[in-house]
DNA sequence: TCCTAAACGAGACGGTACGTCCTGTCTTTGT
DNA sequence: ACAAAGACAGGACGTACCGTCTCGTTTAGGA
C-alpha cells in the first residue's frame, strides 16, 4: 500500500459529505446564493455545523465543491475543420451549460469578489478548466495557420470569455446560438488579415 | 412658481445626505465593500440608522450613490480621426479610472449579483453612462464609414466592456495602455474584414 | 374681561386638546397602557407630536389627564347611619368604578412605579381625591363615637385601599359586594374590640 | 438511574446563567428597573443577547429570577405564643426585607401590570411564597382557637399584604416596627369577638 | 475484547449586524 | 405664534447567522 499514513479514529463519513453537497445544491436552487447559510445547509443535510467546517473553509468552498460535483462531466472540444465553425460550436455548447449554472456561477463570482482567498480557488478549480478547453480550440486554429503564430492568444481568450461573463452578469443580450455565431465571426474576422 | 409641490414637514437634511455619502466613501476605502456596515456608516456620519433607511433601500444603494457622487465628472469622448485611435484613447482613459474605482466596483458588482433589485439600479445608473460614452465613439466610426451600417454594435459594446470587466474581475492580464491598443486593434480588424 | 394677561399669537386649540385626550382614551382601550405611544396618539388625533409635548410632559401625563377627564364625576359619600353600612356602601360603589377603570389604573400605576415625577402627579391628582372621600366616611363614624378619637385613621385608610389595590393588582379575590361587606365588617370589628 | 433524559448537544452553561443573574442584579441596583436593558445585561455579563433570550422570555423574567436567586433564603416563621405577637414579629421581619428589595419589587410589579404573562410568573414564583409564610402564621392562630374556624382567611391575607404593598407603592406611611404592631393589633382586634 | 481516537449529531456559546420602533427635538409650511 | 407634518440623532429591541465550543455517541483501527 502506498499510503500507510491512515490515521486512527473514525474515518470521514462519505454519506455526510454527499449529504452536504446535495443539501447545498438544493439550497442554492431554492434560495439562491444570497440566501445560502451554513445553518441551512447543516439542517437540511441533517449534519452538525462542525462537520461542514471540518472539511470546508467557508460557505463558498462548499458551494464551489457542490458545483464542481455536478458540472464535472468535462467540456467537449469540437473539430469542425475551421476556426469560425469550431468557435461557434464551442460557444454554443458552453452557453447551454452556463444557462443552467448561471445563478450559482453568479453567486460564486460574488463571493469571489468579496473574498480573495476564495477567488483563487474559484480561478484555479473552475475558470482554469474552461480556459484550457478554449486554448485547445485556438491551438487547433494556430496549427492550421488560421491564426498567426504571433497573435495575442490571451486577448482572444479574454474577449471570448469576457463577452460571455459580461452578458451573463448584465444581461445586455442573450447568450444563444446567434450570439455564438456573432462572436465566432468577430474573432475570425479580426485574425483574418491583420496589418 | 416652478414647483408648488413642496411638502409640509421638515425638509430632508442635505448635510445628513452628504455626511452619509462621505462616510460611506471613507468606509469603503478603509474596510472595503465587504466590511461596509450600516452601523459603521451611521456612526461615522453621526447620523441615525433610520435616516439612512429613509432614503436608501440598502447598503448597496448607498454605496452606489456614493460612487456616482464621486465619479460623475463625466467620461471624455476622444476624436482622434480614426476608430482604432479613438478606441485606444477611450480605453486608456477608462482603464485609468477603473483602476482607482476597481475595488468598489467589484463590491457593487458582487451585490448586484446577489440582489436583482440592486442589479437594476446598478445597470441603469452606472453602466448606462459608460455604454453611452462608448456608443458615441462607435457612432463616430459609423459616420466615417469605418464601421458598416449593419454591424452589430451591441456585440462590439459587449466585447469592449466584456474584456474590461473580465480582466478587472479575474486579473488574467493587466488593464494598461498596451491592452487598450490590443483591444482597439482587434475591434478595428474585425470590422475591416467582413464580407 | 377678568384676565388681561392674554398672550399674543394663536391661542391654544381646544379642539386639539380634546382630540388628544379622546385619542389617548381610545388607544388605551384598544392596546392597553403598554401599547400606548406618543406617535400613536398623535396619528389618531391628527395632531403633531410637538403639540402633545407642548402641553404634557409625558405619555403618562396625557393618560392621567384623559382618565381624570372621564372619571371626574365625583365620588358619592353614603350616610347609612352606621360605620359598617357606610363603609360597605362606599366600597361597593368604589369597586364598581374601579372595575371599569382597572386596566388604565394599572397602567398608570405601572408608570408611577417607574417614574417618580409622575408618581407625584398620580398621587396628588388621583389618589388624593379617593382618600378624601374615605376620610369623610371615617370622620362621620368618629363623630358618632363608633371610632375612638385616638384611633389611627391613617392605618384604616391604608387597610381599606390596600385591600382594594392588592386585589386589583393580583386578583387574589374578586372585588364584589361580598368583598365590600367583608372589609366593612373587619374594620368595624377591629375598632369595636380594642383592648 | 434517576434521570436518563439528558438532551443531546452542548449543555447549558451554568457560568453564563450565574453571570447573567449577577449582572442583572447589579444593573438593577445601579440604574433601577427602568434603566434595565437586555443589552446592558449582556454586556456586563459578557454574554451574547441570544443566550439570555434562550432561557428567559423577557427582561422581567430575568429580573424576577435574579431577585429570587438572592431572596431565596426563606422566610422565617415566628412562634411567640399569640397571634398578635406572631403577626407583629412576622411583619417586622418582612418589612425589613421589603425595605432593601423595594425598588426592584416596584419595577417587577410595574412589569407585571403591563404584561399578563409575566404577572402570572410573578404571582406564582414570588407572591406565593410570601402568602404561604403568612398562612402558616394564621393557621397557628386557628389551631390555638384565636381565630374562628369559619373566618375568611383570604381576606386577612389580603389585608396584611394589601397594607404592605399600598405603603410600599404610595409611601403614605412608613413600614416600620410601629406599623407592624399597628397592623397586628388591628387584625387581632378584628377577630377577637365576632358574633 | 477492549482501548484509543477521531468524526459524528446536536445545540449552546460570545459576537456582530441587521432592520424596526419609539423617543424627544428640530425645522419647515400653512393658518 | 401656533399647528401639522415629518426629518433628525439616538438607542434598545428581538432576530439571524457567524464560527467556536462542548457534550454524548458512533465507528474504526491497534493492543
Amino acid at each position: 500500500m502506498v499510503d500507510g499514513t491512515r490515521r486512527p479514529g473514525r474515518p470521514r463519513s462519505e454519506a455526510a459529505r454527499l449529504a452536504i453537497l446535495k443539501a447545498t445544491h438544493d439550497e442554492l436552487l431554492e434560495r439562491g446564493y444570497g440566501g445560502l447559510t451554513m445553518e441551512g445547509i447543516a439542517a437540511r443535510a441533517g449534519v452538525g455545523k462542525q462537520t461542514i467546517y471540518r472539511w470546508w473553509r467557508s460557505k463558498a468552498d462548499v458551494a464551489l465543491d457542490s458545483l464542481l460535483n455536478v458540472a464535472s462531466e468535462g467540456i467537449p472540444i469540437p473539430d469542425e475543420g475551421g476556426l469560425e465553425a469550431d468557435l461557434s460550436a464551442f460557444l454554443s455548447r458552453t452557453f447551454g451549460m452556463q444557462e443552467s449554472e448561471g445563478p450559482v456561477l453568479k453567486g460564486l463570482l460574488a463571493q469571489s469578489l468579496l473574498d480573495p482567498e476564495f477567488a483563487e480557488a474559484f480561478r484555479d478549480h473552475f475558470l482554469a478548466g474552461r480556459r484550457a478547453a478554449l486554448r485547445t480550440v485556438l491551438n487547433q486554429a494556430v496549427a492550421r495557420g488560421e491564426i498567426p503564430a504571433d497573435a495575442d492568444l490571451g486577448l482572444l481568450h479574454d474577449v471570448v470569455y469576457g463577452v460571455l461573463w459580461y452578458r451573463l452578469l448584465f444581461r445586455t443580450a442573450p447568450l444563444d446560438d446567434e450570439a455564438a455565431r456573432g462572436i465566432a465571426s468577430l474573432i475570425a474576422g479580426s485574425v483574418r488579415n491583420r496589418e
